[in-house]
DNA sequence: AAATTTCTCAACCGCGACCAA
DNA sequence: ATTGGTCGCGGTTGAGAAATT
């Protein structure tokens, strides 16, 4: 049995509105309001639409003050940023949007501004992979890191190494998430997001493999346990980095009987941190040889892998070892603006 | 000029959250 | 505590437009 629907799908009216139907849904809000239940708005005004499609009508279309098209490169920054720091929760990006709608905005990150930024991926990913067992991975269907932390990773990677192009990933401790330029740094003071923000993209997705794993294929022969190595300790280190940011920008709460807590985000921090460390002083799982030759765990990271590819390749043209997550030290501002500018206008910076 | 492919974006859909009864 | 109704969000779809072959 599956959910009732919120209308009588066989009697409501489909597809695009026409300039009457858009005249009357304005006329009457406008007028009245929406009353607070749009379900019953089309029944009052006498359309034969769906509330749910009325709302979306008034919110992406008819609402006063809606742009269209148009973006500024401002804007783009902004988009850029947040769904960096924030991934793909348009309504809260569109909230810093005055007059965007989150469709709008989801609308142009999906059809420009990624292609924008994340262009030549598949073309990398083509050239790195042809001839490979990329179907054979594809067709084990892990897929462990979604689209948008994939892409996240991607956004902050090139922009990482945009600013420090010959830094090596083996000589430097990432600083990812945890080194936002300035305009992510306005954006997660302002919206105080950092809550559930800037949590480790990765939480959900990435079960980190012991540190004697790690310490085993750091060692081997295997390039791809080497680079399975490397990885887990990037994403690790970045994962407490990020939680950083939590601590440095959370504050103590009054509450209204006067008492002082630590919020949300502080207490959301205590328990990745002591998740973590359980997962890090997990002293039961040293692998043994023979499990290592299965390598199975390399195939929880073969979506991050395969991203990381193109991204390489990108960078290899100016740099021996870019593929970098990290950046050195405190970036300056003016030069990290600078070349995030450049970075959203799809320049390459030589 | 026609056919085909790619792009854009308005609209739909399903789900979880929320709230009132 | 449960249930039913609504809201709001994010992912997806598909028609029309634009670009390419």
């Amino acid at each position: 049995m599956g959910r009732a629907p919120c209308c009588d799908k066989t009697n409501v009216k489909k597809g695009p509105w026409s300039s009457e139907e858009d005249a009357k849904l304005k006329e009457y809000i406008e007028k009245y309001g929406t009353g607070g239940n749009w379900i019953a708005l089309p029944q009052k005004i006498g359309l034969k639409r769906c509330g749910k499609s009325c709302r979306l009508r008034w919110l992406n279309y008819l609402r006063p003050n809606i742009k269209h098209g148009g973006f500024s490169e401002e804007e783009d920054n902004i988009i850029c940023s947040l769904y960096i720091s924030i991934g793909s929760r348009w309504s809260i990006i569109a909230a810093q949007l005055p007059g965007r709608t989150d469709n709008d905005i989801k609308n142009y990150w999906n059809t420009r501004l990624k292609k924008k930024l994340l262009g030549r991926r598949k073309q990398s990913q083509a050239n790195r992979l042809s001839g490979s067992s990329q179907d054979q991975k594809e067709s084990n269907g892990i897929e462990t890191l979604s689209n948008s932390a994939i892409e996240r990773l991607q956004l902050h990677m090139q922009l990482q190494s945009l600013e420090n192009p010959n830094f090596s990933q083996y000589d430097n401790p990432p600083m990812w998430p945890c080194k936002l330029n300035p305009i992510q740094e306005k954006m997660m003071q302002t919206l105080q997001l950092v809550n559930e923000s800037s949590n480790p993209l990765m939480m959900q997705n990435f079960s980190p493999a012991t540190p004697q794993k790690v310490e085993y294929y750091a060692q081997s022969s295997n390039p791809l346990q080497q680079e399975y190595s490397s990885m887990n300790n990037m994403i690790i280190n970045g994962m407490e980095n990020s939680m950083g940011i939590i601590r440095e920008s959370s504050s103590l709460v009054q509450e209204s009987d006067g008492t002082i807590q630590p919020s949300m985000e502080l207490q959301q921090c205590w328990a990745f941190q002591a998740e973590m460390e359980e997962l890090l002083s997990n002293k039961e799982a040293t692998p043994l040889e023979g499990q290592m030759s299965e390598f199975d765990c390399f195939k929880d990271m073969h979506g991050a892998k395969n991203s990381i590819c193109w991204w390489s390749n990108e960078f290899e043209a100016n740099s021996a070892s870019s593929n970098s997550w990290d950046s050195t030290g405190v970036l300056d501002h003016k030069q990290t603006d600078i070349k995030y500018q450049e970075l959203v206008q799809g320049r390459r910076v030589q």
